[in-house]
DNA sequence: ATAATACATATTGTATACAAAATCAATCTG
DNA sequence: CAGATTGATTTTGTATACAATATGTATTAT
């Protein structure tokens, strides 16, 4: 076998959060194992595992699809990703070791390239892993489940919105990278209070530009064709 | 075969909440696919599916073990269940159906059928069902994963604490049980605050008992033994 | 006697053949 | 022509044989 199961597994993860593989597009188990080179035996145990991490979701009996994104799991995002995220970051504060906040650094700092190289596919990518790795510092495994499906769709709904209008999302993206800088130094002085009033400001920055991507500016109803 | 995958699933759950599968405790695929009378391909299928819910942990090349109650999962345990719960609550206030709150009377009647049996067991095991249910009306897919892996552990840690001590716990129980009524009218109600405040009302009931079962008044130290 | 190594055994991981279920199309019926 | 029904095809589910890995034991060397 060429390619690791835990590849595969990061893979397909990845090009679900890309948006490569579509929300609710089905996931043929010949044809992926045909594609990695297995058989359709451990094929099935990625699927399962990705199921049970709740990126794709199992019908019985007729294969797999990448978890859908609706109006309801769009509010339930809304709903949820605040309280959780403020939860992670207070835990996460609370038990961030050495070793963490420097492999926190080192991302940041792949973070930062792709800010640079204005690649929007790298950046939400890497803020997804950013964000992932305070989950790991925070090491509660009932939080855990929920902040994973969590990130996911944020990096699905990211991918959508950072892509719209990339120049006038400019200083917002910076913003966005200072609030990291600050997330490693509060973690290291494992100060919680401002690591769940930072959490907030964060949220409340990408909501912002969520919102204005939902919900933008009207086109003008002027019928003065003149100008 | 005899038995569907999904009751197997079902008797496994089962099982682990009424620690008659001891946490830590490894499960071999050879003998549990014996055991349901089925092959060991769909017997790995449903020890993923578990493991995907928390119940068993997976470890490369070295088969599932029951998931583990250590220190550290108590310690987070305490830590979130009173926000996911209370979470869980508001939303399931929001959004009850009058068929959600019918099936949550029925699983209230049989939970006092197995108070007056004083079947600590069935308790346990319907209590579980019962917040399980409240978890559905939540409707929420980034709490549910969170949500049943902190009832798994409650089901687990009560299933020893009520065990103990079980006429002491008899007003206890009693309390716990109204609790379960007030649910189901302010769920009808649809009162939001009402619902978490009773949530955590619930809570601090059943930390109790958990404190007083984990630190317990300690034995008299006099060594006056002619009482 | 202890430690290390090699071998035997048991258990998990993978491939493949076969069974069952769902999907799609064509035909038949009203 | 609409709708239902049957059959062919595709896709998922299951069983089993084989490969790879881990574990336990016995033997050997120091």
């Amino acid at each position: 076998m060429a390619i690791s199961k835990d590849e595969i597994i990061d893979q397909i993860k990845q090009q679900i959060l890309m948006l490569e593989l579509a929300p609710g597009s089905p996931l043929d188990e010949v044809s992926l194992s045909r594609q990695f080179e297995i058989s359709r035996t451990p094929m099935r145990d990625i699927l399962r595992q990705l199921a049970g991490e709740g990126y794709v979701h199992l019908r019985e009996n007729k294969g797999a699809i990448v978890a859908p994104m609706d109006a309801k799991s769009m509010r339930n995002f809304f709903l949820t990703a605040p309280m959780i995220y403020a939860a992670i970051s207070r835990l996460a504060a609370q038990q961030a070791t050495a070793a963490q906040i420097d492999k926190l650094r080192e991302t940041q700092a792949q973070f930062k390239q792709a800010v640079t190289a204005q690649s929007v596919e790298q950046m939400v990518f890497l803020n997804d892993a950013f964000h992932f790795q305070i989950g790991e510092m925070a090491d509660n495994p009932y939080l855990t489940p929920s902040l994973q499906r969590l990130l996911m769709e944020h990096a699905r709904i990211g991918q959508t919105f950072w892509q719209t209008g990339r120049q006038e999302n400019q200083s917002a993206i910076q913003e966005a990278c200072d609030h990291h800088d600050q997330f490693i130094d509060i973690f290291a002085s494992h100060d919680e209070e401002a690591a769940v009033e930072l959490t907030l400001a964060h949220w409340d920055l990408s909501r912002a530009k969520m919102d204005e991507f939902i919900r933008p500016d009207p086109l003008s109803l002027s019928i003065d064709m003149a100008g």
